[in-house]
RNA sequence: GGUGGGGUUCCGGAGCGGUCAAACGGGGCAGACUGUAAAUCUGUUGGCUAAGCCUUCCUAGGUUCGAAUCCUAGCCCCACCA
């Protein structure tokens, strides 16, 4: 019978494993454990691998653990960074845990009755620990040759920057909480990014000197793009599970752009559709890539996953207008909704009604300046409502106040600016 | 400390008394093409009450009918020599 681990090589979420011994132990429903680092107040789409992972034992039955670090994010994990990060302060990862609890409660089942997961958090059994009793307990297991040769530390090493003795005591934290977990929920197994490798393995050390216990470590591969990019920044900035730093239509428009090498890739990593349907979207790309079949399951796969079916709907619109479709027929309430990462000015109606489109696109921010205006119109890439305006004399008429609340000012493809009446 | 060279519109970089809002390249912004890809091609790229006017070529003065261009002073860079 095919086992977790058969899934997670089939899907490429698999690089690496401590034991092959680990194909027996998921035979049976076991307990494994992922962390999450309360860096930021929501987890990335690149933590979503690391989701999925835990999500696959899940349905797999087996028991799954979720931790978030309210610890180690006060030290900082060294692994896959140059730079010692600057330190956050309690209070900020506090509340950057807040978010991501609330993040992982919507893709684990917390309330399943065979398996339900479990959130914990470092931080309730760190934080008994006085300094000198973590030494006796922990750190004395630990020899400081094994720690240096963890990759984190070479890393850092070998550059110029060294890293702090916190920094290099984050494995044992890490592997402290591994034995935790074990103790009380029985974990035996750790999944995590490639990068976890050496965290993960300083675990599984601990659990076998103090319990005489083999511990299982399973990495699966950082996702990385076509180009080798690390995957899930957009522009630069990262693509978030919380809507309210990645809005629902830049969520579904980031994967509905992803290039035809990656597709086929992602859906096997991130989603749950079946192989042999990804098979057949593979084979319809190689004949039609123009109708992107691929690109645009995965979108609507991961959009609902992360924001349910009413954010896919509302991504689905959004894209819709926010590429020329027609305004017609829409009210003010919806394109709010649609124009939610749209930037916005308000304005008096007699700063607008009547005036010379000209002034108010140039008053409103779309251009810089009102010759820049009559450039764009020139060039025919100025549309009020979606409607293309190319008279540079053109002014503001009733008709194009939308329920007299708001006018929708667009330079080029994509720029789009909300006039808001007040 | 000495001697040369220089500071130009977002960047690089021409211009060296009027024809300069300033060549050319990059970038940006648009348009066409297209699969919301990549590439390519085209236009555009100081402001305005717009065939005109205004403010720009490190800063402050000056020469001149006229200065980015010449002179003086200042600030800052770079190269070589000590």
């Amino acid at each position: 019978m095919a086992t977790v681990i058969d899934t997670l090589q089939e899907r490429g979420l698999f690089e690496a494993v401590t034991s092959p011994d680990i194909g027996r132990l998921v035979e049976n429903p076991a307990a494994v454990y992922a962390g999450f680092d309360p860096s930021a107040s929501s987890l990335q789409i690149g933590n979503y691998v690391t989701i999925m992972g835990l999500a696959h034992f899940q349905r797999a039955g087996h028991k799954v653990v979720a931790l978030v670090g309210g610890a180690t994010g006060l030290i900082g994990d060294p692994s896959g960074k140059t730079n010692e990060r600057p330190m956050l302060s309690a209070e900020e990862v506090e509340q950057n845990l807040e978010g991501i609890r609330e993040n992982l409660s919507r893709f684990l089942d917390l309330n399943d009755k065979q398996a339900p997961a479990v959130i914990v958090n470092n931080h309730d059994w760190m934080k008994r620990f006085t300094f000198v009793e973590f030494l006796r307990d922990v750190g004395k297991h630990f020899r400081v040759g094994a720690m240096l040769a963890k990759e984190s530390v070479r890393a850092r090493m070998e550059g110029d920057r060294g890293m702090s003795y916190a920094e290099f005591s984050y494995q044992l934290i890490q592997a402290y909480d591994f034995l935790h977990l074990y103790d009380t929920e029985g974990c035996r197994i750790q999944i995590g990014g490639s990068d976890q490798w050496g965290n993960i393995t300083a675990g599984t050390d601990l659990i076998r000197k103090l319990r005489g216990v083999e511990a299982y470590g399973l990495t699966f591969p950082i996702l990385c793009d076509s180009t080798g990019r690390k995957f899930g920044k957009s522009e630069g900035n990262a693509v978030y599970l919380d809507r309210r730093r990645t809005s629902y239509y830049q969520f579904y428009q980031y994967f509905l752009r992803t290039a035809d090498a990656d597709v086929i890739r992602y859906l096997r990593v991130l989603t749950f559709v079946p192989m042999d349907e990804i098979a057949a979207m593979e084979e319809a790309m190689q004949s039609a890539p123009e109708e992107r079949i691929a690109q645009k399951r995965l979108a609507e796969e991961l959009t609902r996953a992360v924001h349910g079916t009413e954010g896919l709907t509302i991504a689905r619109r959004a894209s819709e207008v926010l590429f020329g479709g027609t305004l017609s027929g829409l009210r003010v309430d919806d394109l709010l909704e649609i124009f939610a990462d749209v930037p916005s000015v308000e304005k008096r109606l007699d700063e607008v009604r009547g005036r010379p489109l000209v002034d108010v696109a140039c008053a409103a921010g779309l251009c810089r300046s009102k010759g820049e205006v009559r450039r764009l119109m020139a060039d025919g890439g100025f549309y009020v409502n979606n409607q293309r305006v190319t008279e540079h004399s053109a002014t503001v008429n009733d008709d194009m106040l939308i329920e007299g609340r708001m006018v929708v000012l667009r330079s080029g493809r994509r720029h789009f600016l909300l006039v808001r009446i007040v």
